[in-house]
RNA sequence: GGGCGGGUGGCCUAGUCUGGAUAUGGCAGCAGCCUCCUAAGCUGCAGGUCGGGGGUUCGAAUCCCCCCCCGCCCGCCA
């Protein structure tokens, strides 16, 4: 357990055994409330009733029988609440030594038992990929480190859509058409140049039959599993997926597997799901296809069926996608999926279906609400489309402009690296700052903003602990850290203590918005503490040194959890 | 029509699961702070019917009911 939550803990306890001596027993809240106020709180209006006594009563008796200890600072009652200042003198030295002994680990959390497969991204590879979809990466990724950081071991796995019309065009297109039947590219990079050849392949198919014809064959042959149709098809996927995984890259997300969903097709399994379906109590036939009555598992209305098979006996995707989730589970012990808002009835059928084919574990879902623009939902036949690649250039040059105002005296690889690191985490940080569930209008002066609740916020307050640790060198680490006591130092090293509690929290409750929402904090509280303290040439300076390097570290490793840079200058 | 999710100062947002003290921050605005460890910073001011209405409770942004607004879904597509 981490210093705070031994406090914590062992605060519980004391009060615990005082309330049963009261007469209560049972569960209660001990509360964090503001820092100003105090460490912890306990509000007694929770046990006037049982105890058939004031709160201001409960509170005084309380805080009579309670003397401070080894973690008990101070206690003192006001307005019905019992309020404790934690020991400091203990809390400090015992925070700031856990950082600078575990640096880079502090704030892991210990090795957990079970694989978790966490299945991100899964755009369909029919173009590049743009800031509506970059939610999903970045939700996805983000969570992938902060359960590792919490001491889980995760697999992150991007399921690729190879199968169905689209992709099967769109090799027909590779095969037919050349560099000069296409529209000129955006870019120099492989999903922008093969959107011009779907583009023309499509117009061809609505207006020659003959096309339409051997697009059709070509469909067919695929769906009966024809191994060679299906690996010329996952080779052109796969070039798309080339220039996919360059602009994820460039975010700073890759991912551990890819599998691809034709896969499930030649191996059959998809054959097994339906095979098992239709054994099932629930299948029902309508004109040839197969379909579950879902009735009993709360799905309502139209939805109550649910379509397995078509009518000619070919498998759907949701087929595919149930073949996918058995191989899943096979895999590892929890599954975790990070999906678009319009994906939540899919999925709610397909954990009926799974536990139909007698899986015992359905997949836990995370869902994120689009990103659109302010004139309306993202439409790349609209053109009212945001390009990641774009956003990304945009942010590293204005990015560039400001590391050259700001920092004219370095030279320019170095200034080029700064901009990097800060204008993408920038980005990354404005996407995952919100929780999922919220519906976001991408706007660029937000998406670009350096300031404030920023990416440049803490990757600045974790430079300038940097730029004071360069410029003294060596400094006693041993130094007596009891000097550490004033009111911006007090501030700092309760911060800092929170941040394992805080990692823990945001993976087990999937909530990834606390990691910046902490940063910022952190950041903010490290900021005052060096607008009001000197650290060198001062009085306590190896103390303040030892809190200094202990925040650079819950700096350094908020800002790894997040994906973002932690650059030491800038 | 049904289902699911969101609604918090001009704008963005935390807190809602697990009810508690003056509702968290940021942006934009106004007023200050660089002979001193990086001003991407700091300090102060101003700005709020927590969508609306009922209810439960000593106490509701938080729980329950009704309503309103926004988003998403309701294909033998993927």
């Amino acid at each position: 357990m981490d210093a705070l939550g031994h406090f914590e803990s062992s605060i519980k306890e004391r009060l615990s055994k005082e309330l049963t001596s009261l007469g209560f027993t049972g569960d209660f809240t001990l509360e964090r409330p503001d820092h100003e106020m105090a460490d912890l709180a306990l509000p007694c209006f929770q046990f006037a009733k049982s105890l058939r006594k004031a709160p201001q009563v409960i509170a005084k008796e309380l805080c009579a029988s309670l003397s401070p200890d080894e973690h008990i600072g101070k206690v003192w009652e006001d307005r019905g609440y019992l309020n404790f200042r934690v020991n400091e003198s203990l809390l400090g030295p015992l925070v700031i030594h856990e950082a600078l002994d575990h640096r880079e680990n502090f704030g892991r959390g210990v090795p957990r038992p079970g694989r978790i497969l966490l299945e991100h991204t899964s755009v369909n590879p029919t173009g590049p990929i743009h800031v509506g979809r970059a939610r999903n990466p970045l939700i996805g990724d983000t969570l992938a480190r902060c359960l590792r950081m919490c001491g889980h071991q995760v697999i992150t796995e991007y399921y690729v859509n190879d199968v169905g019309k689209q992709v099967v065009l769109l090799t027909w297109a590779l095969a037919h058409l050349t560099e000069k039947d296409v529209p000129p590219a955006d870019r120099e990079k492989t999903d922008y140049k093969l959107v011009g050849y779907y583009q023309v392949a499509n117009k061809l198919m609505e207006s020659s039959t003959e096309v339409a014809a051997e697009i059709s064959q070509m469909t067919q042959r695929f769906e009966a599993g024809d191994p060679d149709t299906i690996m010329n098809v996952r080779r052109t996927v796969d070039m798309m997926l080339d220039g996919i995984r360059e602009s994820l890259s460039s975010i700073n997300v890759t991912l551990d597997h890819y599998t691809f969903e034709s896969q499930y097709i030649l191996d059959g399994s998809a054959r097994d799901v339906v095979e098992r379906l239709k054994a099932s109590d629930y299948a029902m036939v309508e004109d040839g296809a197969d379909y579950l009555n879902l009735e009993e598992f709360g799905v309502h209305g139209r939805d109550t069926r649910f379509f397995f098979t078509r009518k000619d006996g070919t498998t759907l995707y949701t087929t595919r996608d149930l073949a996918y989730h058995l191989d899943k589970f096979r895999r590892a012990e929890q599954l975790l999926n990070i999906l678009g808002e319009d994906q939540k009835l899919g999925q709610k059928q397909l954990a009926s279906a799974l536990q139909i084919l007698g899986s015992e574990r359905i997949p836990e879902c995370i869902y994120y609400s689009f990103v659109s623009l302010p004139e309306g939902r993202m439409s790349t036949r609209k053109g009212l489309v945001v390009y990641l690649d774009d956003l990304l250039d945009e942010a590293v040059e204005r990015a560039y402009n400001e590391v050259c105002t700001r920092r004219p005296d370095l030279d320019d690889d170095k200034k080029r690296q700064i901009a990097k690191d800060i204008g993408v985490s920038a980005v990354r940080y404005n996407m995952i700052r919100v929780q999922a569930e919220k519906q976001l209008i991408f706007k660029w002066e937000e998406a670009l903003n350096f300031e404030g609740n920023s990416a440049p916020f803490v990757q600045y307050a974790h430079a300038r602990c940097c730029s004071i640790l360069r410029k003294i060198g060596e400094y006693n680490k041993q130094a007596d850290l009891s000097v550490l006591s004033d009111p911006f130092e007090r501030r700092l090293i309760w911060t800092l203590a929170q941040f394992p509690e805080v990692v823990m929290q945001a993976g087990e409750k999937r909530r990834i918005n606390m990691l910046p929402i902490y940063g910022h904090e952190l950041a903010s509280a490290l900021n005052q503490f060096y607008g009001a303290v000197q650290v060198l040439r001062s009085e306590h300076q190896d103390a303040r040194l030892c809190l200094v390097e202990a925040t650079r570290w819950a700096l350094h490793n908020a800002l790894i959890t997040m994906g973002i840079a932690a650059p030491e200058e800038m």
